[in-house]
DNA sequence: AGCACGCCGACT
DNA sequence: GTCGGCGTGCTC
């Protein structure tokens, strides 16, 4: 048995350490210990492997132990990275518990955590060995042509090699040349992580002085006026912040790099190169203050109350309700006491003004982290978080796997977001879920806090399982919206309606602009039309990957698929049966928008969806037109109803809420209510009530009505009788198997056949394969079963362990054919 | 995840 | 005959 231990060892004994490996294995691998290393061999540090033939990884000592192993010769270390360890003995339990949980490999889960820059690059080289004789002309064409190169060139790869051979395969000849003791195969692994440097820029104080200071201008004017234009900017800037970067400085004076630079050599600048947090320029620490109102007084004092004997609370506080101040009183009171705090925001609220706002409260103490930080900089909050140099932690999912040492308090905004679950590559976990777990490994709280609480938490609530404390109240007395729901078929009938714009909204909106208020209008569906069909033969073009009906895009003038991004031409003439008549139905984004410049041709109309925000900047561009109120009406998908706190909108216009009333899935009535309610929730601020416009064919419809009366309680209890009868969340708890193979037929067999076999242990638990169409996603074919526990019934541990061993076994039948089978539990 | 080995079909 | 395709199994 291998023991944790951390205390230095001394040089006689030998040690073996086994080791986490960043790939999806299912076991650790045990390395030798070199004498030398033995002193900083530490549980948590970094050490070179190599792993295989050739390959050099970067694992993490999960134990050290003075048993050789029995059955096989143990490889060394090469290497011992760190002078203390990168990662926390928790951090490692929080790994396994992952990796148990969602039923992958503690590599992928390590693979996850760490920012890349963490894990090394490989590059193997090859030296020809110096020193050595011998006989050239016995070797192949090969060797002969490697060692001419390596006489010419002393230092290859093996991909160069690879290149020069111009085959694949070369360590069998690199292995021939290497056992002749020709060669000498050097294995270096290099740090990605350099810190960022900057150019900063300060006046010669010499010419701190006003007299001084005129006679270089006056020299400069005529000579060289750039060079007095960046004297001037350089002014300028100074009386504003403390230190100038060179970049700002060129920005601001519109003179070049080479004016600069000319200053720099005749010593009226002094250039100097810092090294730069990668993250803010800490400068200003401003401080602002707030009153609580009574209500956000008693939530706070609830809260708190519940913490006395619950771990995690549920914070269900409608829209713009105050909820944040409540989280920033909380996070004040539990950094004095010197413990840290993690802020867990979907990555897309993670916007500017989000950052900037807590930013002022906090200061220097806040770290961010989140998908679009680069590697480098995710470094940096890694390293900062270790040294507990931040007490508060703003991110994203992944920030769950920073290095906390004392975490005293989670928060987790928008508890019900989708977003927190990751699905792509696994660990295929949940930052809500994975949180909680966390928090109680460093016995801290939980806060889950949102206007739209997911089942699983509302449910956990009433069962007395997590506290709970409400706002029902907006902050600052700002009433709720007014909703009024139009239906679109009278309308029809009365003929009141112009294209999809009732004549309510269109007053609506009306109003709104005289007033020079903000209107959006939400069409769940993106681009022209979704449909296109002929309409003599009823052909309709559909994706040749996934075998759905592309939607036409105006902007394009192609047809795409949202569900591959396939993309092709619009048909003039119907491939079917050669007709003219083809024809768009249904209706997007793009269409909405188009016919409202129509019907309000001086509105200043703008759209938001997957397409208008695809690149890096668009989105903020949108949000800061909106705010600049350049923008009238915002047309926009799902995206609309997230992060625009500041917007100035009074009106709301839901185009069609039907598409929001039946979603396919089990969640329906709680996704409907949500997004109703989040949109609605947007209209309405800086003291004016707002209004929102619901158009459907289904006025009576009793999501609609609940949305309406903000009776969650009702919702509750209508979902959870569905639930139960339906088998799902929170009273069963899911495991989802997805077989993925390239072949339709492999998948296809692959899943009947396991399907066969779990039924074996677990009977009808079992549902599926399902949907019994295959679906296609990009280049695999997919299938998924379904298991359903009921959540008392039997140990879900027990059960995964028994599935596990089902893969396993099934993996190593001949049967399997290379598909892979990925679980996914709890999917949400 | 790589990477080698082994088995097949298709080429100089 | 060998090159390269993919399927399979192993890596401390």
């Amino acid at each position: 048995m291998l023991e944790f231990t951390q205390s230095p060892h001394n040089d006689r004994e030998t040690l073996f350490v086994e080791v986490i490996l960043p790939l999806a294995i299912a076991k650790n691998y045990t390395y030798r210990v070199p004498y030398e290393m033995n002193a900083s061999v530490m549980v948590g540090k970094r050490v070179v492997v190599q792993f295989g033939k050739s390959k050099l990884y970067t694992a993490i000592v999960a134990s050290i132990g003075k048993l050789a192993p029995e059955k096989y010769e143990a490889k060394y270390i090469i290497e011992v990275l760190d002078d203390r360890p990168a990662v926390t003995h928790e951090q490692l339990h929080f790994w396994q518990w992952l990796a148990e949980y969602y039923m992958c490999n503690v590599g992928e889960v390590m693979n996850a955590a760490l920012p890349s820059a963490l894990k090394l690059a490989s590059e193997t080289k090859i030296e020809l060995n110096k020193g050595f004789d011998f006989d050239k002309s016995a070797l192949h064409d090969k060797e002969y042509l490697i060692v001419e190169a390596l006489d010419i060139q002393p230092e290859l790869t093996v991909s160069d090699i690879t290149k020069l051979l111009g085959q694949k395969t070369v360590m069998p000849i690199l292995k021939g040349l290497f056992e002749k003791n020709i060669i000498h195969i050097s294995e270096e692994v290099s740090e990605r992580y350099k810190p960022r440097t900057r150019t900063f820029i300060t006046l010669n104080p010499v010419y701190n002085n006003q007299e001084s200071l005129r006679e270089l201008f006056t020299i400069l004017e005529k000579r060289a006026p750039k060079q007095a234009d960046a004297v001037l900017a350089y002014i300028k800037l100074s009386r504003h912040q403390k230190s100038i970067s060179k970049t700002e400085l060129i920005e601001e004076s519109g003179a070049g790099a080479a004016s600069i630079k000319s200053l720099e050599e005749k010593e009226i600048f002094i250039a100097e190169e810092k090294n730069v947090s990668r993250l803010f320029y800490e400068d200003d620490e401003i401080y602002e203050s707030f009153e609580l109102s009574e209500h956000q007084q008693s939530a706070l004092f609830q809260v708190k109350k519940e913490f006395d004997d619950k771990d995690v609370a549920l914070l269900h506080g409608v829209t713009s309700s105050g909820k944040t101040q409540i989280y920033i009183r909380l996070i004040e009171e539990m950094i004095s006491t010197g413990r840290q705090v993690l802020y867990l925001l979907p990555e897309i609220a993670l916007t500017t003004h989000i950052i900037e706002r807590l930013r002022v409260y906090f200061g220097a103490n806040i770290g961010i982290y989140h998908s679009r930080f680069n590697d480098g900089e995710r470094v940096e909050v890694w390293q900062k978080v270790l040294n507990n140099e931040y007490k508060v932690i703003l991110g994203a999912r992944s920030s769950v796997f920073l290095p906390f040492n004392d975490l005293g308090l989670i928060i987790v905004d928008e508890e019900h977001e989708t977003s927190y679950k990751q699905y792509d590559p696994a660990p295929r976990y949940n930052a809500r879920d994975a949180a909680i777990f966390l928090a109680n490994m460093h016995q801290g709280k939980v806060l889950l806090g949102s206007a739209t609480p997911s089942f699983e938490s509302y449910y956990n609530a009433r069962i007395h399982k997590y506290g709970f404390a409400e706002l029902t109240e907006r902050y600052g007395g700002v009433k709720l919206p007014e909703i009024e729901v139009v239906s679109i078929s009278e309308e029809t009938k009365k003929k009141t309606i112009q294209s999809h714009f009732t004549s309510v909204l269109m007053g609506d909106i009306n109003q709104a602009i005289s007033n020079k208020e903000q209107v959006i209008l939400f069409q769940n569906r993106r681009g022209y039309a979704p449909i296109l069909m002929c309409k003599i033969c009823a052909y309709t073009p559909k994706c040749i990957n996934c075998d759905v009906s592309l939607t036409y895009h105006k902007s394009s003038g192609k047809l795409h698929c949202h569900y591959c991004g396939y993309k092709e031409d619009t048909p003039q003439i119907c491939p079917a049966c050669g007709s003219t008549h083809l024809e768009y139905k249904g209706f997007g984004t793009e269409k909405i928008e188009d016919e409202l410049s129509i019907l309000l041709p001086d509105a200043r109309i703008a759209r938001m969806d997957l397409d208008t925000t695809r690149s890096r900047n668009s989105l903020q561009a949108i949000l800061n037109d909106l705010e600049e109120k350049k923008i009238d009406i915002l047309v926009g998908t799902q995206m609309v109803a997230k992060g625009l706190d500041f917007a100035d909108v009074t009106v709301i216009g839901i185009i069609n809420a039907d598409s929001l009333l039946k979603f396919p899935d089990y969640r329906a009535n709680e996704r409907s209510y949500q997004m109703l309610s989040q949109v609605s929730g947007r209209a309405g601020r800086r003291g004016k009530q707002g209004k929102v416009v619901i158009q459907t064919y289904d006025p009576g419809h009793r999501v609609i009505k609940q949305v309406i009366e903000n009776d969650y309680v009702d919702l509750y209890l209508t979902e959870m009788e569905e639930r139960r009868s339906f088998r799902y969340p929170p009273f069963y708890r899911i495991i989802k198997l997805d077989i993925k193979h390239k072949d339709p037929e492999i998948v296809q067999h692959q899943s009947n056949y396991l399907a066969k076999e779990l039924q074996k242990q677990f009977g009808e638990r079992v549902i599926g394969p399902e949907p019994p169409l295959i679906n296609r996603i990009r280049n695999y074919y997919i299938q998924s079963i379904m298991l359903k526990f009921e959540k008392d019934s039997i140990s879900i541990s027990k059960a995964k362990a028994i599935i596990r061993d089902i893969i396993t076994q099934f993996q190593t039948t001949k049967l399997s054919k290379g598909s892979i089978i990925q679980p996914d539990v709890d999917p949400y």
